[in-house]
DNA sequence: AATTAGCACTTAGGACCATGGAGTGCCAGG
DNA sequence: CCTGGCACTCCATGGTCCTAAGTGCTAATT
């Protein structure tokens, strides 16, 4: 059905509209590019692309534009993943390369992946739930409440405080960290229920009450999820972009963090690449726009997700670059620290 | 040199703009007001207002336009605050009533305000060095590392690892914790470099290479100012308003948050609503717009910012109600925790 | 059968123009 | 000092016309 040199007309079509943000005719077509054949060719394979959906005339009389489904078939089969040049690697190493902490981390990589893509990116600071216990921390506060701090091996550290206990004791204390700590240090986080269960019994009668409490907030903490927690960054960037949808709703969406969260979730998991092009978001405010995410992680550890969102005519290419090296640079700079 | 009429007028002129959004006209201010003279009349008036700069025309045989000059007299003198209607005022009850951290309080305070006021709304995090030290926790991890822990009495926990030490042993920090809980406990932070000077000196000489790391790391989180953080919300309002200045220009100045800070640092500081008109605000980006702030704090100890932002034609009677408002039941809630 | 050249047709957008309405400034009279 | 009247200015609106770009179709060519 689709030859290719229809395929060729296609890319070239995408390539065009996205450079130039006009609806492209066969003429210029034919100019831009070197595909060999006449105009009235070119017009032939058009009529075909468009019964097929991959493109569509704004109207009678006007060049043609990708759809949704042509972006995809573009994304698919006729495009490559454009590395990044040398420039933009070293910008890379020297902007992440000065972070200390894992906040600073997490803010100078949305900072530079909107930068290099000049679109709005999103981070998603790395999820508890795949990394492992590094230590347990108990502090009485006086004789009422004690802190808890859960400290990670991705430099995540989680505290609350529990209240309402009576006659704490530092002894007490004493005993349920070291247990605490005897049975967590290197267990990944989605084993610690288990590992927790049986713990209570081991203990003297009187400190059962206290760790009941304590491991009731520790598990809670691990299930709230705090880890769903995203940054984004470049939203000046959204000023220069023309959607079809309003500005208004885009910024909305945005700004709705569970919405971001749902739809990274929804993209692929693995460490690959994935984008969703316009209507496939299943976000209204979104239809207009792509999302390009990748998952990063230490070694095969799949830690969280970073993305980068702009209009559908975006430069996919360039973008799915920026958003490999910048995914797979955070992974090793989470190892090394 | 302007009577009470004339500040009348323009105190007319400058409702019905920002109600309106368009220059308004001499007729239309005799319909719409009783001022009780004839639209002449109020010609005569606003050649006088014009000529001392308070109002403007966009061109020849238009409206007049208030000038910043024009909204800082209804600021300073024509406007009272508008106190929130009783329906606003549950609402920020129900909205802040359910918090449980800080993060949770700021983020819905943030929430609120944009909401309250149709703008972008700026919260700033209360500041530690206007709280004072609940508890200092020491955590050893290893023979080479320790985690410090401090908590204040605002609910701020900041936590620092002290990395590349040597044969850190159990019994060493239990002395420094206690010592730095004895010397620091219900202190002022402010207080905290010069209570913690000459405590290295009581220690055995053993310690004190641990002791000199922690304190300069305590220093340091002091100083650093960890608490210049702020939180936007409400930027999809921005899609709804008109700048003289281009979108972009204040989307890139709002997320410089250093921007922010410093702009809320230069308002007034005790618990007084500080209004920046236009031109008055330092940064370029933020020229057409106008920033209402408030510090709030628990009793007379502030503790930090919130701000609203928009255009210069804002409703600035209530938004400074809203704003004032948000702000004393900010301090409100933080005392109450 | 596929490609190409030629041609008539369509349409958005820009230039141009006319018009109406809102607003002003000014003057003379109350 | 206020007001009604009036001539004037200017923008916004809408209509018309025209052009440039692009299309689809047909007939000729390879």
């Amino acid at each position: 059905m689709l030859d290719d040199r229809k395929l060729a007309v296609l890319r070239a079509i995408v390539e065009d509209y996205v450079s130039t943000n006009e609806p492209v005719g066969s003429k210029a077509l034919a100019d831009r590019h070197t595909l060999g054949v006449s105009p009235a060719t070119i017009r032939n394979d058009m009529v075909a692309l468009e019964e097929e959906g991959y493109i569509a005339q704004p109207h009678t009389s006007a060049g043609r534009v990708p759809t949704d489904k042509g972006y995809r078939l573009f994304v698919d089969r006729l495009s490559t993943v454009k590395p990044l040049s040398s420039a933009e690697r070293r910008a890379i190493e020297t902007f992440l390369g000065g972070a200390v902490d894992l906040d600073e981390i997490v803010g100078r990589t949305v900072r530079l992946l909107a930068q290099l893509t000049r679109q709005v990116a999103v981070v998603q600071y790395p999820s508890l739930t795949r990394s492992s216990v590094q230590h347990v921390e108990l502090v009485p506060l006086g004789q009422q409440r004690v802190m808890m701090v859960l400290i990670t091996d991705t430099g995540r550290v989680e505290q609350r405080v529990i209240d309402g206990l009576e006659d704490v004791s530092e002894e007490a204390v004493d005993r349920l960290r070291q247990m605490l700590n005897r049975a967590l240090v290197g267990k990944w986080l989605t084993n610690v229920p288990n590992a927790v269960e049986d713990l209570p019994a081991q203990l003297p009668p009187d400190d059962r009450a206290l760790a009941a409490a304590v491991l009731s907030v520790l598990l809670e903490s691990l299930v709230e999820r705090h880890d769903e927690k995203i940054v984004l960054g470049g939203t000046a960037n959204l000023a220069a972009m023309d959607f079809s949808a309003s500005l208004r709703e885009v910024l909305e969406a945005l700004e709705e963090n569970v919405v971001l969260l749902r739809l990274l979730g929804e993209m692929g998991d693995r460490s690959m690449l994935t984008v969703r092009i316009g209507a496939e978001n299943s976000h209204e405010g979104l239809r207009s726009t792509s999302i390009v995410s990748a998952g990063y992680g230490i070694g095969d550890q799949p830690l969280a997700k970073i993305g980068v969102v702009g209009p559908t005519r975006m430069d996919y290419p360039g973008t799915m670059g920026a958003v490999r090296a910048v995914a797979r640079y955070l992974g090793q700079i989470l190892a090394g620290q």
